[in-house]
DNA sequence: TTATACACTGGGAACGTTCCCAGTGTCGTA
DNA sequence: TACGACACTGGGAACGTTCCCAGTGTATAA
């Protein structure tokens, strides 16, 4: 009925239980007997000890939280999946939770990490406040660029690299009226994309692109057709904030009966699955998702563990383009 | 430094702990004006507590493991964010962990569960034998609808319904030639939709479909592709087990020329994304991803909280067809 | 031989809650 | 007036670990 306790375990094998403390913490100072003694007891009784009592002395679980917008959105199960891989490897166990873009849902999540006693947290932001952040009380590291956070360990993607990536792709092919689609007004990752459009383009201000903003989701690129096609002249390529963003712009491209890349390139950013099966296919900047979530979770770590002690430090990931079906040089066709 | 404990706001607010422990369950025989003291003190202080105290004491930690072999998987999201919908609503966290498809990695996972005193766990079971199972101690809720783990509550699709239905289609747009790709040679699952295939085909033995064994992903239909034709006479549909493997079916099938529906009909199962933008966009059978997952965490913290004393029980959810563009008439052009 | 060091051991306090229980006071009723 | 019923209260034990510490014994050095 009740699981047994290392009580039982001490008893079982003739010793006391700090002993048997000694043993499951893989400490020394523990004869060689009375070790494999425990050990088999252990084995023999299937003891699993009870990482809640452990948490509250120790102060440790042995868990981090993973806070990210959607998990349902395919940018977020790669991170998911390179934090897992790190935590696991490390002795960690992930608490996910969806902040669904709300900021109470944001607040609430980690307040809820805070009554949980969670060693640290991973968190892609999109509304929290630092001081929200700040009573978490423990390790933090923010995924994103964003300058807001700056008092956190970060890693993110270059957002400057892969705008600057995926500008150039299009100038190279000829595009001069380019429509940029940095995401929705007012978020700041929407900002940051567009300060790097205006970083690329410091050469050459008279070809930057407009703008139009929409959400991170296949509607808001579908919807963003209708913006597109009222422009004069028409732009000849497209610049999607996201490949959710691209995609939904191609359905309605395709919808419509404008082809592509032969009236109109799009390109997107992250390179997620769809992107390599939507169809055209997609050009798009390719970011390592993986990675970043297994370097935020090696950063969190670190500090949880207090193998680093230095001031917050941002790793910026580098991106590389990838070339597929939905660029080609202007004019292609009907030109 | 350290948090504030119950004993803090106890004294701060000139009352005994036991009190202030009331108030924070929700209990009465408080008397209003403590209560109100107590709170605002709380709010004053942001007193968080520690549930990993209280979880010891109530060995109960409000929080549910969720096991599936891969939330890269398109399939998976959709099903958390179902378990985190409803485990949210009902004052649970949801620790994630995936299993890789491994035995070992399964049997690990269900150990540090047992060791994380969690109060119950949804998983998507691979290989685990009911052994490991069954030593977790805790309720269990199985997603799939294999009868080898009838003794735990389970929610899954219906899969000899979703079988049905693919097939009924095609016969009725005339493919009697069918190959089928059920999945991976002896995995549970597989079997299931062999079972399924022959339950529907009973009353047309002769028009029995062939069978060739895949993984589960695009890779493993876009292999296949080379079994397809190598059949003579060549089917002209094609029943894949998932949707990935559709998609890479669809993919290889391109790359040779071979027209989908045109030559080929291609139909999945589960409705992932990816179907409804792939090229052509995919006939499928929709599951309700999110429904399942939110059907999972109810019953398992409806067996948590001792809602439920009745015997396990399986619960299926229906499913229905998607029609899109992969599939048409047979002998539709080249004929 | 004695002193010192140190591997090994187990008991008890502590972590921060919840629950039991015994002790108030107030009220209504016999 | 006496009594039970009951809302309210706070102290202490318990949950299962880890850590501190004091107490063994044995080996090495003086």
């Amino acid at each position: 009925m009740k699981p047994l306790n290392i009580n039982d375990i001490a008893k079982a094998a003739g010793v006391g239980k700090s002993t048997v403390s000694r043993v499951l913490q893989g400490q020394n100072h523990v004869s060689p007997d009375a070790r494999a003694r425990i050990e088999s007891t252990i084995r023999e009784l299937g003891y699993q000890p009870n990482m809640v009592a452990s948490g509250l002395r120790k102060r440790r679980i042995q868990t981090i939280g993973l806070i990210i917008p959607d998990i349902s959105n395919p940018f977020f199960p790669e991170i998911t999946l390179g934090v897992q891989q790190v935590a696991d490897e490390r002795g960690y166990a992930v608490l996910l939770a969806n902040s669904g873009w709300s900021n109470d849902r944001e607040e609430d999540l980690v307040a809820l990490a805070q009554r949980q006693r969670l060693d640290g947290m991973i968190i892609n932001p999109v509304h929290i406040s630092l001081a929200a952040l700040r009573a978490f009380g423990h390790a933090v590291v923010v995924i994103g660029t964003r300058a807001a956070y700056r008092e956190f360990d970060a890693v993110g993607s270059n957002t400057a690299e892969s705008v600057q990536l995926a500008l150039a792709h299009l100038h190279a092919l000829g595009h001069t009226h380019i429509l940029a689609l940095p995401g929705p007004r007012g978020q700041d990752s929407t900002r940051n994309r567009e300060a790097a459009i205006d970083t690329a383009m410091q050469t050459q201000p008279d070809k930057l692109p407009q703008i139009h903003y929409c959400e991170f989701t296949k509607s808001g690129g579908y919807d963003a057709v209708a913006a597109l096609l009222s422009l004069t002249p028409r732009p000849t390529a497209v610049l999607c904030g996201n490949d959710l963003i691209a995609i939904g712009m191609l359905a309605g491209l395709r919808e419509r009966g404008i082809a592509v890349p032969g009236q109109i390139s799009v390109v997107g950013i992250d390179d997620i699955e769809l992107a390599s099966v939507c169809c055209p296919t997609l050009t798009t900047v390719h970011k390592p998702k993986r990675e970043m979530g297994m370097t935020a979770a090696n950063m969190l770590i670190d500090r949880i563990e207090g193998n680093i002690q230095s001031p917050p430090q941002m790793k910026k990931i580098s991106t590389h383009l990838v070339i597929r079906e939905s660029t080609a040089a202007v004019g292609m066709s009907s030109a």
